[in-house]
RNA sequence: GGAGUCGUAGUUCAGUUGGUUAGAACGCCGGCCUGUCACGUCGGAGGUCGCGGGUUCGAAUCCCGUCGGCUCCGCCA
C-alpha cells in the first residue's frame, strides 16, 4: 500500500552511514535496488544518488514493517526509519561503503510502486548491458545507473572548475544568443523559422564565434562561456548534433598566453581525476605531426610507431604501385611495429581492409621475424625490402606497414593504422596522459567537389604574418601558394582527442577582406553576409584570439569513455533522434500556418 | 550519400545442413526459508524469431525489400 510522505524527514543519505553511526536512529529514503527475503527476516538494499545501505526487517522485532517489507518489489520508493546497527565479523559487505553497518528498520513506508522495469539495473557482470536502443527510451531508468550517475557529477565538478579558473583569471562569462543569423560556412546550421518575420529564419549557433570577436570589438578584453552549439551534421561516437563548449576569447594575446591559459585549466581539471598533467604541453606544427604521425591529434601515449619516408629505398623500384605514387607526386610511407612479425596472416588481411577505408589502394608489409617475410618480395627482392625495412627503423622481430598514395591517403591510413595496431597489439601505454599542442594549421584546405578553397579553421584565422605576403600574391593570381599558407591556429591534444582548438583572429580590416577574396567571396557578398562584422573591425579591433574547448569530449578523456552519451544527460541516436521523448516530432497544420511553412514530401 | 554489424521470451544470449513441441541464464509470479548481499530451494507463467514479400512439402535458418540500434567513410572543428 502506498502512504504519503507526510512531515518524515530524510536524516542521510543511503551511502553515509558508517561505524561511528552505530546506535543512531536514522530515517533514509530511497529506491529499493534489491529484496533478499527470508521469511521472518528480509533485506533490503536501499539505493539512492550516494550509495547502498542494507536494510533490516525482522518480523520479530517489527511486524508491521515486516508486512509491508513483503509488498515491496524492484524499484519500490521506500522510507525506512530504524537504528544503524554494527554487522557482525562475517556478515560485513566490503562492496559498498556503508557495509560495515546496517538499519535495523523499526518502520517503512512505500512511498510509491514501480512496474517491473524493461531491463535489469543490475545486470551480473557477466551479462551486457541492454539494447542501447532501449536504454536511451528509458532514458530516466538508465540513469540510476550509479556509472552514469558519476559521470554526470564529475561534468558538473568539471563546469565548477571552469568557472572558478576563469573568474579567477579575469574573465568574464558572457551569454550570446542561440537565435541568430545563418551562414553558409561551416557546418549545416538548425534553422527556426521567424513567426514574426515571414519567410525569415533563425538558425541556431554552431558556435558563438562572431559574438565574442565582437565582445572583444566591445572592448570586453576576457570573455568565456559555458556555451551549447548546434551542427546539423551525421553523429559519430563522438559527436552530438547538440553539444557544449568552453568558448574563450581574450584581447592583445599572444598564442603563448592561451596555451599558458588552457594548460594551467587542463592541469586544474585533472585534478578531478587525480592526475597530474605534464606541462607545459610538448608543440608541434602541423607538418610535423602529419608527416610524423599522419594525424593533427596524435596519441603521444604510442611509443614510437612513427611514419617514415621510404622512398629513398626505392629510387630505382620499377614497381607499378610504389613507381607509379612516386611518380605523381605521392609518397611510399612505412611504419615499424614493435613485435610485429608476430602478426598473423588474418590481422595483416583484416589490416588492409582497415586502410582501404581511408583511401589506401592496398596495405604492404615486410615481417622480420626467424626470415625476413613479406608481401614485396617476389616484386622487390630480397635486397630492397630489407633496406626498407631498414629505413622504417625495425629491429628482429617487428613489422612495417607500407602505404604508397597520395599525401593525404597515406597520411589517413597510415595514422589511422597506428592508433589500430596499437590498440589491438596493446601498444598505447596505460595511464599516461599525453597531452600537445599542434600549431601552425594550414589556412586554407582544397575541396575537390567544388575546386575552391575553404578555410581550415574559419574565415576569421589570421595567417602567420610571414605568410602574408604570399597570401596577397596568391589572391593576386599565384593560385599555387595557397597551399602552403599557414595560420596562428591551434589544438590541444590529449591522448589522441582534440579537446580545444583555436586561433588568433583578423583584426585588420584590410586582412579579412584579403581573406574573404581568398576565400572566393565577392565584396558584395562578403558585405551581405558579415557586413556588420566588417563595419565592427573599422571601429578600433583590438588583436584578439581565443580558444574553443570540447565539454564533451573531454570529459570522454576523464571518464573514461569511447561514448559520448556516457557524458551527457539526454543524448539522441546516430540518426539524431531523441527516442525518449520521440523527436524531432511532426507540428500540426496550424502551428505550420502560423510559421508561414508548407510540407514537401518527395 | 556509402559501407559494416546487430535485431529470437521482459533482459542478455544459444539455436547445427532448411525438418517433430524454438532453448539457457537472469528477471517476473506463487510457496518455503532468521544472516543474506549473484541468498538458497520448490513450482509456474512468459515467443508476431524487427516488419513485408518470395523460394520450398516445410523458413528463426535461404533470397529480395524495408525499419531501427551501433560503428566507420564521406560530412563536421
Amino acid at each position: 500500500m502506498i502512504e504519503n510522505l507526510g512531515n518524515l524527514e530524510r536524516t542521510h543519505s543511503c551511502g553515509a552511514l558508517r561505524k561511528e553511526d552505530v546506535g543512531q536512529r536514522v530515517t533514509l529514503m530511497g529506491w529499493c535496488a534489491k529484496r533478499r527475503d527470508f521469511g521472518p527476516l528480509t533485506f533490503i538494499d536501499l539505493r539512492d544518488r550516494d550509495g547502498i545501505t542494507q536494510i533490516v526487517v525482522n518480523q520479530e522485532n517489527a511486524a508491521e514493517a515486516h508486512a509491508k517489507a513483503k509488498e515491496v518489489r524492484g524499484e519500490y520508493v521506500l522510507a525506512v526509519t530504524g537504528e544503524v546497527a554494527l554487522r557482525d565479523e562475517g556478515a560485513r559487505n566490503p562492496k559498498h561503503a556503508t557495509g560495515d553497518v546496517e538499519v535495523q528498520a523499526r518502520d517503512l513506508v512505500i512511498l510509491n510502486d514501480a512496474r517491473t522495469l524493461p531491463f535489469q539495473l543490475d545486470a551480473p557482470a557477466t551479462e551486457a548491458l541492454a539494447a542501447e536502443e532501449l536504454r536511451l527510451k528509458y532514458r530516466y531508468l538508465d540513469l540510476r545507473r550509479p556509472q552514469l550517475q558519476g559521470n554526470l557529477r564529475l561534468r558538473h565538478r568539471l563546469l565548477l572548475e571552469i568557472n572558478r579558473y576563469m573568474d579567477e583569471h579575469g574573465f568574464t562569462q558572457i551569454e550570446t544568443p542561440n537565435l541568430i543569423k545563418s551562414t553558409p560556412e561551416g557546418a549545416r546550421d538548425y534553422i527556426v523559422p521567424s513567426r514574426v518575420q515571414p519567410g525569415r529564419f533563425f538558425a541556431l549557433p554552431q558556435s558563438p564565434q562572431i559574438f565574442k570577436q565582437i565582445c572583444m570589438i566591445a572592448g570586453l578584453d576576457k570573455y568565456y562561456q559555458i556555451a551549447r552549439c548546434f551542427r546539423d551534421e551525421d553523429l559519430r561516437a563522438d559527436r552530438q548534433p547538440e553539444f557544449s563548449q568552453l568558448d574563450i576569447e581574450m584581447s592583445f594575446a599572444t598564442p603563448d598566453q592561451i596555451f599558458t591559459l588552457v594548460e594551467g585549466l587542463f592541469a586544474r581539471v585533472f585534478k578531478l581525476i587525480g592526475v597530474d598533467l605534464p606541462t607545459p604541453f610538448p608543440r608541434f606544427t602541423f607538418a610535423e605531426v602529419m608527416q610524423r604521425f599522419g594525424s593533427d591529434k596524435p596519441d603521444m601515449r604510442i611509443e614510437g610507431m612513427e611514419l617514415k619516408d621510404l622512398a629513398p629505398a626505392l629510387t630505382e623500384t620499377t614497381f607499378a604501385p610504389f613507381a607509379g605514387a612516386l611518380g605523381a607526386g605521392g609518397q611510399v610511407k612505412g611504419m615499424a611495429v614493435r613485435g610485429g612479425a608476430a602478426m598473423s596472416r588474418k590481422t595483416l588481411d583484416e589490416l588492409q581492409e582497415f586502410a582501404r577505408r581511408y583511401g589506401a589502394g592496398a596495405l604492404a608489409w615486410i615481417k622480420l621475424g626467424d626470415e625476413l617475410s613479406s608481401s614485396l618480395l617476389k616484386a622487390l627482392g630480397t635486397e630492397t625490402v630489407a633496406s626498407m625495412a631498414e629505413a622504417a627503423g625495425t629491429a628482429k622481430g617487428d613489422a612495417v606497414l607500407i602505404v604508397a598514395g597520395k599525401p593525404s591517403v597515406v597520411a589517413a591510413s597510415l595514422g589511422a593504422l597506428r592508433n589500430e595496431v596499437a590498440r589491438r597489439e596493446e601498444l598505447i601505454r596505460e595511464g599516461v596522459y599525453a597531452p600537445l599542442w599542434v600549431t601552425e594549421f594550414p589556412m586554407f584546405e582544397f575541396h575537390e567537389d567544388d575546386g575552391r578553397y575553404y578555410s581550415m579553421h574559419h574565415p576569421f584565422t589570421s595567417p602567420l604574418d610571414e605568410d602574408v605576403p604570399a597570401l596577397e600574391r596568391a589572391v593576386n593570381g599565384e593560385a599555387q601558394l595557397f597551399a602552403g599558407l599557414r595560420a596562428k591556429a591551434y589544438d590541444a591534444v590529449i591522448n589522441g582527442v582534440e579537446v580545444a582548438g583555436g586561433s588568433i583572429r583578423i583584426h585588420r580590416r584590410d586582412v579579412q577582406a584579403i581573406v574573404f577574396k581568398a576565400l572566393g567571396m565577392s565584396e558584395e557578398t562578403a558585405r551581405a553576409r558579415f557586413g556588420f562584422f566588417l563595419d565592427a573591425l573599422g571601429y578600433g579591433t583590438p588583436p584578439h584570439g581565443g580558444i574553443a574547448s570540447g565539454i564533451e569530449r573531454t570529459l570522454m578523456v576523464l571518464v573514461p569513455t569511447e561514448n559520448i552519451r556516457d557524458v551527457m544527460a539526454f543524448p539522441k541516436t546516430a540518426s539524431a533522434q531523441d527516442l525518449m521523448i520521440d523527436a524531432p516530432g511532426e507540428v500540426d497544420q496550424k502551428q505550420l500556418a502560423e510559421l508561414h511553412l508548407k510540407i514537401v514530401r518527395d
